[in-house]
DNA sequence: TTTTGTTTGTAACCTATGTTACTGTACAGA
DNA sequence: TCTGTACAGTAACATAGGTTACAAACAAAA
């Protein structure tokens, strides 16, 4: 493990924080499409993020899902600190975007290494700031934009995380994680093929341009 | 200072810490409607809510406006704890929602009390917490409720903040912070008048059942 | 090959919300 | 008292997006 912490997040921590880290993280290697935690869920470790990435939806009382970002390397979920402190339930569902390989943190070293090491401080600081952030981004796509522009952001953005220009995803699938029905996603896809930003196949999508 | 600064965050801080923020914090009124932060500036100081309310705006590229959430008493801003750290501009719009006052912290501080103190260090955290959650509930309504029910919990909000059940906006000002149209706002609070919620008036609106 | 379920395309329709335009009325200042 | 402006009510219309329904294309299984 320590060779893959090292070079995640050796510029970051400390020699004597990534030895901690290594002594008392558990290692874990998810797939494609698992459900890394649940809305109402206790939380009883936080992730360190080493490769892959990790959506992160939240749930209306319907049922009713919302794509907020994704987690990537070197990023850990702002939202499990929030419950660390707190002792309280999730507010999100987490599920891997990808394969994806993550450090598991027991939530007891939280408060200890915070008052110990500057760098893990620093660190938890670091991604309240990029969560909050991404919260706005997410905010102003639903709020300003119309449906067609939130389309092909999220489709941009899905590309960027898996790093390459083909969404493995069903129209349907689409839909649940912008809240909104199959067929309006169907209608505004076929425009944007019409526009020539992107090819539509049965189970996937080719964005051009990028 | 020391007096309001005690009774606000005596359970919170230890004398220590009151101690530091009372000789470096300065003591702030601020009257309903100024302008505490804009979009763009520099933050120089951090702000210890001690009474009234703050409202937080976000603006898209066009101008128009959406309601965060509000700042009470015994918050701080968790945005300008933020920029502290990466020594960012601002990226949301602080008014004043009533008359309020309020303790200004200087940055440098931040980093200091983080390593120094426990309390600080736990207030801190709770704030990044809180504004975390707010945020959800903020994107909760926007994506999943409709306009009616959007303003119902808008108006309750706000008679909640200001403490009695009397709205002093025009229809206008409420369509600005939703973020739609005065017409549309109209249409909606005469709807919810018929149904005996409220009760309207020029520049008014008394909120009833509550 | 036939069958079955999944995915997509598309039409037709509905509703919430946004837009424009015009009215009357309350209020403030001249 | 008169007048201009801000505020609110409302109608008429435009549009984005949600809904229902159905057919065609495709893929996997039998």
């Amino acid at each position: 493990m320590i060779q893959e912490l090292k070079s995640n997040y050796g510029h970051l921590f400390e020699e004597a924080l990534l030895n901690e880290i290594n002594q008392v993280g558990t290692y874990k290697e998810v797939s494609e499409g698992s459900k890394l935690m649940d809305i109402g869920d206790y939380i009883k470790a936080m992730p360190l993020l080493v490769s892959g990435a990790v959506k992160i939806l939240r749930e209306d009382n319907d049922g009713d899902e919302l794509l907020l970002y994704f987690l990537e390397k070197g990023d850990t979920c702002a939202m499990t600190l929030t419950c660390c402190i707190g002792q309280t339930k999730s507010e999100i569902r987490a599920i891997a975007e990808k394969d994806t390989k993550l450090i598991m943190i027991p939530i007891q070293k939280m408060e200890e290494w915070s008052s110990k090491y500057k760098s893990w401080r620093n660190f938890v600081f670091n991604s309240y700031h990029n969560r909050l952030n991404e919260m706005l981004e997410t905010i102003d796509s639903i709020a300003f934009l119309k449906m067609d522009e939130r389309l092909l952001k999220y489709l941009n953005e899905k590309a960027r995380v898996s790093d390459n220009n083909i969404i493995n995803n069903t129209h349907q699938e689409i839909a649940y994680e912008l809240h909104t029905s199959r067929v309006v996603i169907s209608r505004l896809l076929k425009k944007l093929e019409n526009l020539g930003e992107i090819e539509l196949h049965r189970s996937h999508i080719v964005i051009k341009n990028i």
